[in-house]
DNA sequence: AAGTTGTTCAACCGCGAAGTG
DNA sequence: GCACTTCGCGGTTGAACAACT
């Protein structure tokens, strides 16, 4: 079999049917998620695994929300966009009820647009410059992207019951790092770049550099003392370590599956785990 | 009314990553 | 470790429709 399941000329193309549809939907109402390879057999389609797979993913599916982007959608998705580039798949997790392909297309056709349209409206040189167009050069110079790197961090927090005076933190690195985190779609959160920042209650070899550009650039490790844990403080939406401890469930984890966010109490210990891949 | 241009969005394509034997 | 398969992603295309001339 040829790869991708081009097997044949035979396979059917372009628009779907209402008769292939509701094949398909049966399909997946009655065997769920199974392999994509044997959709189009038990669907009983002449359709390429692909196909089914993009028809269901961004069509039919109930899970997906239809109409019209709501002024709050645009908003997460511009920020999301200049956190995380053209990575839709990242940024329609965050917005439930929305495929990658709805944002890309929205992206494409509006919001690109829009922005530029704004950027212009309160950039005076531009303004001066009475341009009407954007030429590709100059578009890529006033919106360029912050594509992070893919990376690995992790981070541990435990504390001990047997030893309650005393609790440790610890950021684990291999080399310094800078990067700049986004919490929000941990508890769907308005979009707020997060910082490490410590108030009171952190013994750290160093103090912390400024916060003021929001980015960590470290390698810590830390001791907390329990009973401080309000006062420590995370940087999302100024929340505490003591607060991230109530509002993060066993085993909860965020996104779609980037990032990690474990929390878990056991008999002797409880332990906080982030990993995050930017 | 007819032709042209612009917009939207479903669908395809190619590629890299992950999984499997 | 390797070859092959499968999955999932981003870029691109093209049909359908709307707006304009």
């Amino acid at each position: 079999m040829a790869k991708d399941g081009k097997t044949s000329s035979a396979l059917r193309k372009g628009a779907w049917s209402e008769e292939e549809d509701s094949r398909l939907r049966r399909s997946m109402e009655k065997y769920g998620v199974i392999k994509w390879c044997d959709v189009p057999s038990k669907a009983g389609l002449n359709r390429c695994r692909k196909s089914c797979r993009l028809r269901w993913l961004n069509y039919l599916s109930p899970s997906i929300k239809r109409g019209r982007f709501e002024d709050d959608e645009e908003d997460l998705i511009i920020r999301l966009h200049k956190l995380l580039g053209n990575r839709w798949s990242l940024i329609a997790g965050r917005l439930p009820g929305r495929t990658a392909n709805d944002i890309k297309n929205h992206w494409n056709t509006y919001l690109s647009k829009k922005i530029i349209t704004e950027e212009k409206s309160w950039n005076p040189k531009t303004i001066a410059k009475g341009t009407t167009s954007v030429k590709p050069r100059e578009k890529k110079r006033e919106f360029e992207i912050i594509k992070p790197q893919p990376r690995t961090i992790s981070m541990t927090w435990s504390w001990s019951k047997d030893q309650p005076e005393k609790g440790e933190f610890e950021i684990i690195k291999p080399q310094p790092w800078t990067i700049p985190v986004n919490w929000s779609w941990l508890k769907d959160q308005p979009v707020h770049r997060g910082h490490f920042q410590d108030k009171s209650g952190i013994n750290i070899a160093d103090p912390l550099p400024s916060s003021a550009n929001n980015n960590v650039s470290r390698e810590e490790s830390a001791t907390i003392i329990p009973e401080k844990l309000d006062d420590v403080f995370f940087g999302i939406d100024d929340m505490t370590v003591g607060e991230m401890r109530n509002n993060f469930e066993v085993g909860n984890t965020g996104g779609n599956g980037d990032e990690l966010f474990f929390l878990q109490e056991d008999a002797g210990w409880a332990a906080f785990l982030l990993d995050l891949n930017l």
